[in-house]
DNA sequence: GTTTGATTTGAACGATTGTTCAGTTAAACA
DNA sequence: TGTTTAACTGAACAATCGTTCAAATCAAAC
């Protein structure tokens, strides 16, 4: 067996998904060709079906990673015992930290959903749903303590959702704010908001 | 000059926009032939260019279109006179009602920006600063008579929108809520994110 | 130094892309 | 009724698409 180590599979795969990951984010999956990508990390387009079954699954392996790590990075800061005020803020932190860390992925997350096979699209919006799900979690608990005040749980997790993840529409590195003060600000709009 | 009147070129342009309206939406820009939007209207693809010199003024049409409405919509409820507060509850109703009523158009806006020329992106993009100054001028007029608290103007413009937006991804004609309730409970969550 | 098999090339496949244009159709005018 | 011309067809253009695969290449293992 020759070629397990130092092999260039280990290190071609990843960098592949990273050129995918770019120019889906910049010109979307539809506009992006095999050729592109492949050029982007010195390969003929043949050679990219040594890693990925197809465009598709390129596609659908990227927006999978993505919810995985960030249910997986959700899970690493949630303590459930927490009271609901608290819970929220850590909520709104981490997810402000998360997106702006990764403008790509997410993009592509939001965008590229039409994109996506029946199937492939189900499970995306699973894992979509279950994290959705821990806001929503949250927000109840509050509003049953009588800390939180809204009409809506579901619209009040979708619109704080829609609000936070909307931070991914301006905020460039190196801007005017650093992330804890955006985090700051978009805490206490969320806190406003939930009548806190 | 035949043909002036009965002429079919005065209503087959508005039923290829309207048909690239919907396909753009549904798949993409990217994703859409011109021959699957002629097919839409019963056309060959060739004759979609008596109505327009290409594919991307299409879209560009589209988007100006949508942008020319909601700037003239908007100056339509406008009164400047206005307290902050009665002034931010209209924008808020204002937002929601129309964007709710045109789920394609708002989903091409968003979408689609990157699709554009660079010459129809600054067009585009300058449409949408106008409209959001609106927003920015009444929050900075309430916090200005103390009205509203927050910590940025421009954060929370951009917050609100984004959050206001956000309503098209749930909501379905014919849904648990009217189009009144939706805009009572959004109005709600945006005083209260203002601290108003 | 030869063997081995993972890795990549390069060409080819049929299908589809946006766009052009000479020619056909048919409605409105004289 | 015959003429005019806007509206549209249908075929063609070169380019590009995703994908396949035999052949070439390469580095590690023997």
């Amino acid at each position: 067996m020759a070629r397990t180590q130092g092999s260039h599979s280990d290190i071609t795969g990843p960098r592949i998904r990273a050129a995918a990951r770019v120019l889906f984010a910049r010109h979307g999956y539809a506009a992006v060709s095999m050729r592109q990508i492949a050029s982007e990390v010195g390969l003929q387009a043949g050679a990219l079906y040594n890693y990925t079954a197809d465009k598709q699954s390129l596609l659908a392996e990227l927006m999978r990673e993505h919810m995985d790590d960030l249910l997986e990075a959700r899970a690493d800061v949630n303590s459930p015992a927490k009271e609901p005020l608290e819970a929220l803020a850590e909520f709104v932190r981490f997810h402000i930290g998360f997106h702006i860390e990764r403008p790509d992925e997410v993009f592509i997350a939001y965008m590229e959903l039409r994109a996506l096979a029946p199937e492939n699209f189900a499970q995306i919006e699973g894992l979509r749903r279950q994290y959705e799900n821990e806001l929503e979690g949250i927000l109840r608990r509050g509003a049953e303590a009588g800390i939180f005040v809204f009409e809506d749980a579901k619209i009040t997790t979708l619109a704080v959702i829609a609000m936070l993840t909307g931070v991914n529409t301006w905020y460039r590195n190196g801007g005017r704010l650093s992330l804890e003060e955006v985090e700051d600000i978009y805490w206490n709009m969320v806190r406003r908001a939930v009548g806190a």
